[in-house]
DNA sequence: TTGAAAGCGCTACCAT
DNA sequence: ATGGTAGCGCTTTCAA
């Protein structure tokens, strides 16, 4: 009750003159760095407690370099599986026991205004889960020391991690299950302007089909959708002919969901008259309507390791990258059936 | 590039020293707070430019006692309206020039927790999106002057702003769309332990019938989902006897896809064998699969006035408290098409 | 083991 | 208009 009238928070020096010690021992007590004894540390902490005594993070954070923020850049969160990612990251920095710094970006130079804004803040650490970050300001934050990892982009900048979800792996799964149901002549749908994923995704699909013997030059039709998400894939849905692919594969979730509903207008469906294997498995991918035979991809293990790579990374900043390429695991339902 | 390898963070001393002048104007000079000649303040910010000043915000925090940080608390963000409210949140907050920290919490001890490790970072303010925060943690934010807002909480908290969607005006354009689609028989669906935004719109709902003269003792069915969310909407479509109400009122999206998707399975669909109107409007109610009749929530109004109530309590700390109401806007579409 | 003291980088007050 | 200076609250040597 009284505590809840003060004006000051309680301060690092309230406890020191209540439990009789100086604040250096205070300090010590909470932090456990630096010797003190077990009794003194005992009653430092009932002091503490007894004040309600709350760290102040600022000069903490002034006074180490660095503060228990980790900064998170994310895009269009309204997209089911950017906002699933977001959410396992936030588990895991909150696991953890740092507290996350989140800024959606609509564009490069957000980017970098964003970056700089983290580095103002001291953060421990930088986690990019879209847009490419320009080089010059990366190595703003490698001289900062500032630890940098990249989610499922393309991973070609020195001193950051990359953890990508296998998109050669999912790729050749997916080439493989639409070849063994039968399928003879395949399709790609991607929006123009896709990201370094979904790019590989596509390359590797061709690359897989190959693979099996199918001729790509003949027997691969490549669908550019305008616009990403689902109305992207809707329309691109729409303006298809009628000379359907037997087999298709999509770079996400939310093209394959709009896909399947523009063909659903023109009377077509899955997988009476085609294929359907899309990436992701968001939560709408299985749901009744959709059905969506998908990639997994694990999002709880790409936030687990992109955390664990940047607190390496914070030990020991100028080791060389690493990527990481995380599982990624068929699911099998409607519109591409498990055969056999 | 020799700015890139320099080990330590350029400072106001730095910049001091550069634009020969002492540290206080350079503040000034960045801050424009305090008398500061044109021709130096010129000079100075050169001289910032040069070396690639930035801020630290944690010294600069430390000193004013408040961070241009604004604490954000949501949970479940992989539900689509989350999302894209916390989507609104975001962009208003940076468009304003705070940076965000966002945790997501699991329950109400979460919460405090939470709180307090905002009050730790000395947020500019908080903003609650889920749960109901205790009235003691709230009163710590209070006596250190952090303004807290809640977004369709339940506006009961001294001290504390509310913005809330219109939710008995929502409910009444409901109940008035199915009566005049000639609905007679009336089923509310909502999942148990619901938000208090849900329970407000099932009263309201059944207010509005009375008003319209149904026997709501006699004529509405009361539907209560296990779970919340699409699966919760499912098991209960499935779960429901042939009885059919004519018409349904539904808590939230999400429940009310799972419900359309539910009945489809049991070979039912809207408009044809009921009426269905939800809430929310989130992306997917607008696919091509559900055409879900629904109540607009204006997320970017609701950001927007949030953030308004934030600076203006910031202000004016011990106002009485203010509850928003955000109109919503009944989207027709094939679940319960516009008559006329 | 403990305490004194020197900062971390910035802001704001008070002289000039 | 400008510069000196006293903190903001904490951590961390360095002596004792």
């Amino acid at each position: 009750m009284s505590q809840s009238l003060r004006k000051q928070a309680v301060t690092a020096e309230d406890v020191a003159k209540r439990a009789g010690v100086s604040r250096a021992v205070v300090s010590r007590a909470l932090s456990s760095n630096g010797s003190i004894s077990p009794a003194t540390k005992e009653k430092v902490l009932r002091a503490a407690q007894e004040l309600g005594y709350q760290v102040n993070f600022l000069a903490q954070g002034l006074n180490r370099q660095r503060s228990h923020l980790i900064g998170v850049i994310v895009a269009r969160i309204g997209d089911p599986f950017r906002s699933s990612l977001l959410e396992s990251l936030l588990h895991e920095i909150q696991r953890r026991g740092y507290q996350a710094l989140v800024t959606e970006i609509t564009g490069e130079q957000d980017l970098v205004a964003t970056l700089r804004r983290f580095t103002q803040f001291r953060v421990s650490g930088v986690i990019v889960t879209s847009g490419q970050p320009p080089e010059a300001i990366v190595n703003e934050c490698v001289s900062q020391r500032i630890p940098v990892v990249g989610i499922n982009r393309h991973p070609d900048i020195q001193f950051v991690d990359f953890v990508c979800s296998d998109n050669v792996s999912g790729a050749r799964q997916a080439a493989e299950q639409l070849y063994d149901s039968g399928c003879r002549r395949f399709g790609w749908l991607n929006n123009c302007g896709s990201t370094w994923a979904g790019i590989q995704r596509g390359e590797a699909f061709f690359h897989a089909l190959q693979q099996l013997g199918v001729d790509t030059q003949q027997q691969v039709r490549w669908f550019d959708a305008r616009e990403e998400g689902y109305d992207g894939g809707f329309q691109a849905a729409q303006q298809s002919d009628e000379d359907l692919p037997e087999g298709i594969f999509c770079a996400n979730a939310q093209l394959a969901c709009g896909f399947l509903d523009g063909m659903r207008q023109r009377g077509k469906s899955a997988p009476a008259d085609f294929h359907l294997i899309g990436f992701d498995n968001t939560p709408q991918s299985g749901q009744f309507s959709y059905q969506l035979t998908t990639l997994h991809q694990d999002v709880a293990e790409i936030a687990n390791r992109a955390l664990t790579r940047l607190l390496e990374r914070a030990k020991n900043p100028l080791q060389p990258s690493r990527v990481e390429w995380v599982k990624v695991k068929l699911i099998y339902r409607q519109t591409s059936p498990l055969i056999g």
